[in-house]
DNA sequence: ACCCAGGCCCTTG
DNA sequence: CAAGGGCATGGG
């Protein structure tokens, strides 16, 4: 007989995650899904389950119910799923924030499982740039020829892969390279940025700052606004508390706590402005707290799954 | 042909 | 501050 305390059980709905506008690296072959982070493979073999569930008291994974889920990577990194699907945060206090009203709580459990993902801040960093003002079919488009060009490449499971380029590497590039990976004007902000990153600045460094101390570090970087600096922090530097307000956020927001506009100068349903973001985000974090990121996630993906959005 | 896409930068008023 | 234009490119 297993005994185990509610709170510690993790929802997970590993498919749902990796196809949730985070992460563009990620393809199906045979009956597995592999993901590209930084310089890993991850591998995910599924049943026909859509939601798992992790008891992270354990050390190692147990069956709650029946569970089928093969991890694996290359290079090996047995653990490589609590830190990625971020097992070892406080669902206690993730469920507290996604039930903090009726609204948020209905899309909560209407998607449960949907993760927010934990991946290498360098990849991070340039898929969001690459990000700005596109879809994501041509993100996953930019992103897999940078890997093309610039990545190593191994094989696994028989399978050619090219890991996502490393700070030098990437910096081997000129503009015209990313130009025809496809980057188009964007080309400039990530030659900028990796030059940036390699000569003098520690990105583990912002890991440890204040969140809004290690954003305007990045908004610094010539490509780099508030949008994409929240994604950043919040994907990939631990900053739970970001929340990227992006065309979608904004128009969900307006659409379900337009309360929070009043008293504030800040405009419905037009493009919204910098001092704009920070005033709504001082809000968002007031109400939601340190888990606020959760919140955008679903909310993101709630809002684009509901106008039939592809990803 | 037109408009839009997980925005940001730059210039003007 | 704010408003507006420009930006590369591909898809609907």
């Amino acid at each position: 007989m297993v005994t185990y305390n509610k709170m510690n059980i993790v929802p997970v709905d590993p498919l749902r995650s990796i196809n949730s506008g985070q992460v563009f690296l990620w393809e199906k072959y045979n009956n597995s899904w592999y993901g590209i982070d930084g310089n890993y493979v991850l591998k995910l073999t599924l049943n026909n389950k859509e939601l798992y569930k992790f008891n992270v008291n354990i050390k190692h994974r147990i069956e709650l119910e029946h569970i089928e889920i093969d991890y694996n990577s290359f290079p090996e990194n047995k653990n490589w799923i609590y830190q990625y699907f971020r097992l070892y945060d406080n669902q206690e206090k993730i469920n507290k924030t996604l039930s903090k009203d009726q609204i948020i709580f209905n899309i909560y459990k209407k998607y449960r499982g949907l993760r927010l993902i934990r991946q290498d801040p360098f990849q991070c960093i340039i898929s969001f740039v690459c990000a700005s003002n596109t879809n994501i079919k041509r993100i996953r488009y930019m992103l897999k020829n940078i890997s093309r060009k610039f990545g190593k490449k191994v094989t696994y499971d028989g399978i050619d892969f090219n890991l996502f380029p490393n700070v030098n590497e990437l910096s081997e590039a000129s503009i015209q390279d990313l130009i025809e990976c496809g980057l188009g004007y964007r080309a400039k902000f990530v030659r900028s940025i990796s030059n940036e990153i390699k000569s003098n600045l520690d990105l583990k460094s912002l890991k440890d700052m204040e969140y809004l101390d290690a954003k305007s570090e990045l908004t610094k970087l010539y490509g780099i606004g508030n949008k994409i600096a929240d994604c950043i922090l919040l994907f990939s530097l631990e900053k739970t508390e970001a929340f990227p307000i992006d065309i979608w956020v904004y128009r969900s927001l307006c659409q379900y706590y337009g309360w929070m506009f009043e008293n504030i100068s800040v405009r419905k349903n037009k493009k919204i402005s910098e001092k704009e973001y920070k005033l709504v985000l001082k809000k968002i974090n007031e109400y939601f707290g340190e888990y606020s990121g959760y919140v955008q996630q679903y909310l993101y993906y709630h809002i684009r799954d509901s106008n039939k959005r592809k990803w």
